[in-house]
DNA sequence: ATATGTACATTTGTATACATATATACAAAT
DNA sequence: ATTTGTATATATGTATACAAATGTACATAT
């Protein structure tokens, strides 16, 4: 019996990722742990913890009198797929070479479920399979490094704020390159599962920063 | 006046993270909070904000009986090399575009005090402003991001505990690879720049692991 | 008018008390 | 012998009290 617990720091520190990247507070907005505090109904302590983890990722920056609300832009973004562009192809390359049947079956799951909400036209599933494929890719990899490079980055893509105005027939098309993704993987053909990753990659960067 | 305040949370990260990279503890051991704030002298608070940031950096795992020491593998170092392979060079084709004249000056400064070091045979600073050169490319090329991607993992590296074990005559090639980059930034050739940084980040890989 | 010093309000930094979760040992039931 | 339940020790999770630092407003000197 170990159930992960979720502590109240944990959802302190999703909710506010997820309401400065959507754009709910500004770049230059000042958060202070008392009023969070206060406003949440827990104590100042899960508040700073939750704080603390936001600035080690700059999304915010911590100082002596509040923290700073700094957020994502779209210049970000750009960066965030420029880097992925050039570090999640190995991620697949490695996964091609390593994966186990389990992984496999796993992957083919998320893939069945991103097919069923892509063809009921449901974005926030879509988004959510969507995004579960890229995750599981980075653990199946076994490259632990690669992992905590990768998921912080994608984190911030997912929770961005223009990420479901999509243009329209790209689920389709995600959905399209992810299969063929999970193909080569699943042939062990490493060198084709990063090239299609590599493509995926710039296809979903101009998708979401609109060419 | 703002001097950036060092608490005693970040001393007790920066002193954790040595601890444990250098290998005074092993995989497998265990921390607690409470012995830690006895040993060293300080309340559970500061321990415990040191410890979430080792375990966001996987270097230990906490559990809601202790925070196991994870540690860092000759594997880890390897795939930290073949990510900032992949990556490192777009930090420097950046900088060579973006970098002013104050950068300029600054990348020379520590590339003399490099060189001064390596003439004198000091390996602790050799390692330090070899550290350095690099931190300062990653500011440089004013990509956040990148920034926030590369810090931690070339920290990880430079704490390694076989850092200062490097092969005889490694530190010269090493300040004569980062005077290319240097000039090739200062000259803002950008392609150049990210093709021996490369090199370098190679050269490097195979200097600490040993061919 | 400008600069400087100082009190004050507000914030974070740290310590500590208390609540809760987990693992272990061990007794009891099967 | 194995399983199951429970008591207990010990750890983390959270709340709160207090210390230290910072910024602002305002009085004062030049």
């Amino acid at each position: 019996m170990e159930h992960k617990m979720v502590s109240i720091a944990d959802q302190i520190f999703d909710e506010l990722e997820k309401a400065i990247l959507t754009g709910e507070y500004e770049r230059g907005d000042i958060l202070t742990e008392i009023k969070l505090s206060e406003k949440m109904g827990v104590s100042r302590t899960p508040i700073r913890e939750a704080l603390r983890r936001l600035d080690q990722e700059r999304i915010i920056e911590n100082t002596a009198t509040g923290a700073k609300v700094i957020g994502i832009t779209d210049k970000d973004i750009a960066d965030i797929y420029d880097i992925r562009l050039r570090i999640e192809g190995m991620a697949s390359f490695l996964a091609a070479q390593r994966r186990s049947d389990e992984d496999l079956q796993r992957l083919k799951g998320i893939l069945d479920l991103q097919e069923f909400y892509t063809k009921k036209d449901d974005p926030d599933q879509i988004k959510n399979y969507d995004s579960e494929f890229h995750l599981a890719l980075y653990q199946i990899c076994q490259c632990p490094t690669l992992l905590d490079t990768l998921e912080p980055l994608h984190r911030k893509v997912i929770k961005f704020r223009k990420v479901s105005v999509a243009h329209p027939g790209r689920a389709a098309k995600s959905f399209a390159e992810h299969k063929a993704i999970y193909d080569a993987i699943a042939a062990g053909d490493a060198i084709n599962a990063e090239k299609l990753t590599c493509e995926h990659i710039s296809n979903a960067r101009k998708s979401i920063l609109g060419e």
